[in-house]
DNA sequence: GGAATCCGCACTAGAATAGTGCCGATTGAG
DNA sequence: CTCAATCGGCACTATTCTAGTGCGGATTCC
C-alpha cells in the first residue's frame, strides 16, 4: 500500500516539534508526553533519525535531541528513507538495486519496469522536494506546498507531448 | 511501506499489453504466458480494473479484457485506486475520512496532520497526472515522464535547495 | 548515589501480502 | 449439443510487515 508507516509519522511530529523548539535538546519523554504516542516507538523512530544523522543525540540527564541541521535543509525524502528505507515501488527494483544488476527476471519482457521507475523518480523528487520547515511551518497554506500556480496535470505533463529536456535527475 | 503491491504491477503489466492492443479483446491467459506473472493474481488485478470500470470484459471462448476508454484518458491515479484503494498516508487520514469527522484523537496536537494531508495531495496528483498511454510509451525518455521544464523543487516549492542525493539505498 | 535519558535486544500479536486450488457460469466452435 | 476456453467467485495457507511492549545497561547531570 502507498503509505507512510506509523514509525515514520511518529518521527514526523518528533521533528515537526523539534523544529518548533530548533536549537534546543529535546528529551523524547518531552514529546512523548504532548502527543499521544507510544513513547516506545518514538523512541525507535528517533534512535533511526539519530543513526541517519538528521538529529543529534545527547545522553544523561537533561539529555534529548536536536536537529543536526537547519530544518531548511532536511527533506522529506531523506527523513522518509531514514524511517523506512528508500521508496521502492515494484519488487524488480527493490531487487536489483536499480539498473545495476538485472536480477529481475521480468526484465526483458517487463514492460513496465522503466515507466515504474520514472514513476518511482517523480515520487521521489516529490519528497525531495518538501523542507522539514515547510512541513512544521502551519501558516503556509496547505494547497501551497505542493501545488504551484500552474496545473498539476501540466507539471507533470501527462500525455508527455512536449518532451523538453529534463534536468537529469535520478 | 511506500511502495506498491504486486497485485498492482501485475495489473500495471496487464494494463500496458492491454494499450499495446488497443480495441482488441485480449484474454488473461495471453497475458499470462507472454510475463512470468503467477496467472491467478494476474486474473484477481484484472477482476479489480474490471469491477473499477476501467476494463471492459467478455466471457466465454475467446473472451478477454479490452480496455474501456482511450489509454489516454485513464490516469495512473485510476488504476493504483483501483488495485489497492485511494493512497493514504496516515493512520489519522485513514480513519476520519479525510478531515470529515475528526476522528483522529490526535488531531489537535498533532502537528502533522495538515502537511501530511498536503502530501498524499501531492503524491495524489502526482499518479493523476500520469496517464496509461504515457505510461506504456516506451518511446518517451523515463526522465521525461514526470519532469518538467521547471525544477522539480521549484514547482513543488520548497525552500529546499535539493541537497546533495544519497545514491546508497537499501 | 540517584534520577533522567539514551541505547540495544528480544518477544508477541495482529494485519497485510503473495500465492494456490477448485468449481461454477458463460460463450464460441466444431 | 458437446467441448474447450475464459471469466467469476470462494476459501485456504504461508510468509512478511507492522505495531506495540518489556527489560536491563550505559551516560551524564545534580
Amino acid at each position: 500500500m502507498l503509505k507512510l508507516t506509523r514509525r515514520t509519522e511518529y518521527g514526523l511530529i518528533a521533528l515537526v516539534h523539534l523544529t518548533d523548539r530548533e536549537g534546543e535538546v529535546v528529551s523524547s519523554t518531552e514529546i512523548g508526553e504532548r502527543y499521544p504516542v507510544p513513547k516506545r516507538l518514538l523512541a525507535e523512530a528517533l534512535k533511526a533519525l539519530q543513526q541517519a544523522g538528521l538529529l543529534h543525540s545527547t545522553r544523561g540527564a537533561h539529555g534529548g535531541y536536536s536537529l543536526t541541521r537547519s530544518a531548511d535543509e532536511i527533506t522529506l525524502g531523506e527523513i522518509v528513507t531514514a524511517l523506512e528505507g528508500r521508496p521502492t515501488l515494484t519488487s524488480c527494483e527493490g531487487l536489483g538495486a536499480l539498473q545495476a544488476s538485472g536480477a529481475c527476471d521480468v526484465q526483458h519482457v517487463c514492460p513496465i519496469r522503466t515507466p515504474l521507475q520514472r514513476l518511482r523518480t517523480g515520487m521521489w523528487n516529490l519528497l525531495e522536494g518538501v523542507s522539514l520547515r515547510s512541513l512544521a511551518d502551519r501558516s503556509v497554506n496547505p494547497t501551497d506546498l505542493f501545488a504551484s500556480e500552474h496545473e498539476p496535470a501540466a507539471i507533470l505533463h501527462v500525455h508527455a507531448r512536449a518532451l523538453p529536456q529534463a534536468p537529469g535527475l535520478r
